[in-house]
DNA sequence: ATGTCTTTGTGTCAATTGTACACTTTGCGA
DNA sequence: TCGCAAAGTGTACAATTGACACAAAGACAT
């Protein structure tokens, strides 16, 4: 924790989110378009930035994310630093930060953080230096800018962990839903089939949702119950875990 | 990932360690004694320290480890980045940075590492500012310096949860271990008793183990079976997980 | 009003897994 | 040879999982 080596760093920091959404069908990302500089052309990045002086760094990933997307009041969990020193050597990268930054060649290390939101209740507006900010699909993504690729991925190995081990959905759907969407939600972040009448069992056995004295209008077929999260069996299980490990 | 803000900040970065280990009845934790300074008495705290220019944090934690406490080859992963800008202000720790500390205010960000391994392959051996280097019972910890406390608990946290999901054991015991042993390997990260019956059964079943054809000797009561991690499954399990959610 | 379309919502059975529980075996040492 | 201490073993019941198909509801078009 101390030392008075030579070689000590001062990097910068900064924070970078994974935000997911679900559409209801499908999973995605929320991604701003970095400006294009001389010869680099626009390019995908995840929403992120340098951290200040004396700012704790989950406040910074909130702020940041704010800044460049509009997005605010969105729980922001951990996923991981990522320090290689080479994170930033990519030529359009290097082209790109020689271009906009102050110190280009400055080591950054990132703090990662990512989130679940319900896509519907966020209308991302870029701003600062994201020409725009878009929710893109999971599987759709391509190349982005520095290592976010990596990042993204941990961020979804994170994210199916957590869905293995704790409920989620509080946060990604709105208040009355329908267990179809539950099923489509949970669906799309395992990324595999889940038999309909045994997810429905499963969700009620735990009691984890109850429904609502309400149903669907105005769809052209059998109007679905909407459900609600029961919040005290919720955090329940949030904080034990399912414990499935079965002893 | 950029901006010309003013506020930029460039801390410092370390890395911190906790290494479990196991003596074949309980967990426990690589602490080492940081010396004490005027009127500072000694303090345990996680071997840890500031990583170099371009030095891969992983590598860092590594090499860190190895220079306070003597362990090498240990396969570390990350708990997180532990960034409070107060993280260091306690008075004990404030004084101690400024006795031994180049830059005693520097706001310091660490990446929290962790690990498990066979504590009888390991003997550390305190070197630098480590007085001492003991393995401590997790049970038995009080006051760390700076967050230490926390992380310990944070990494202790993802153990739990790692060991639900995945077999570990592989590095924690030496290659010849009985029952008995990972059975309270199992019990003491997890803190609760387990069913020897019902825990044989389900190692048995998963093919994690095959009996070996030897056997203890010299002790005083019926000699156990040796047993060894067939690799294979093992590596299977770890890909996989046990994906419990059970759909 | 009737039929068509689309999605919701429901039950059972067999197989697997979890849980609770107590006595015999083995080898050492007194 | 007896006592001690830990190893090792089986069963029965409960709970959970996984596979599988058809009826019900409402909107809309004709």
């Amino acid at each position: 924790m101390q030392s008075k080596n030579k070689h000590e760093v001062n990097p910068r920091i900064s924070a970078d989110c994974v935000i997911f959404g679900f559409d209801f069908n499908q999973l995605r990302v929320l991604l701003i378009e970095r400006s294009a500089v001389e010869n680099v052309p626009s390019m995908m990045a995840l929403p992120g930035d340098l951290i200040y002086e004396e700012e704790n760094i989950d406040t910074a990933a909130s702020r940041v994310l704010k800044e460049l997307t509009g997005l605010e009041e969105i729980y922001l969990e951990q996923v991981g630093a990522f320090g290689d020193p080479n994170r930033l050597n990519k030529k359009n990268d290097q082209l790109w930060l020689k271009a906009v930054r102050q110190d280009p060649d400055a080591r950054v290390i990132t703090i990662a953080y990512y989130s679940l939101v319900n896509l519907d209740n966020y209308s991302p507006q870029a701003s600062s230096f994201a020409k725009s900010a878009t929710w893109m699909l999971v599987d759709d993504i391509q190349e982005l800018a520095f290592d976010h690729a990596e990042i993204v991925k941990a961020a979804l190995k994170k994210l199916k962990d957590k869905i293995i081990t704790q409920p989620i959905g509080f946060n990604l759907l709105p208040e009355k839903f329908t267990l179809s969407q539950l099923h489509r939600l949970y669906e799309s972040i395992l990324g595999r089939d889940l038999d309909k009448r045994n997810f429905r069992r499963k969700m009620l056995k735990l009691k984890l949702v109850e429904s609502l004295d309400e149903k669907q209008e105005g769809v052209p077929h059998k109007p679905s119950q909407y459900f609600k999260f029961n919040e005290e069996n919720y955090n329940k299980l949030i904080e034990n875990g399912y414990d499935n490990f079965g002893f």
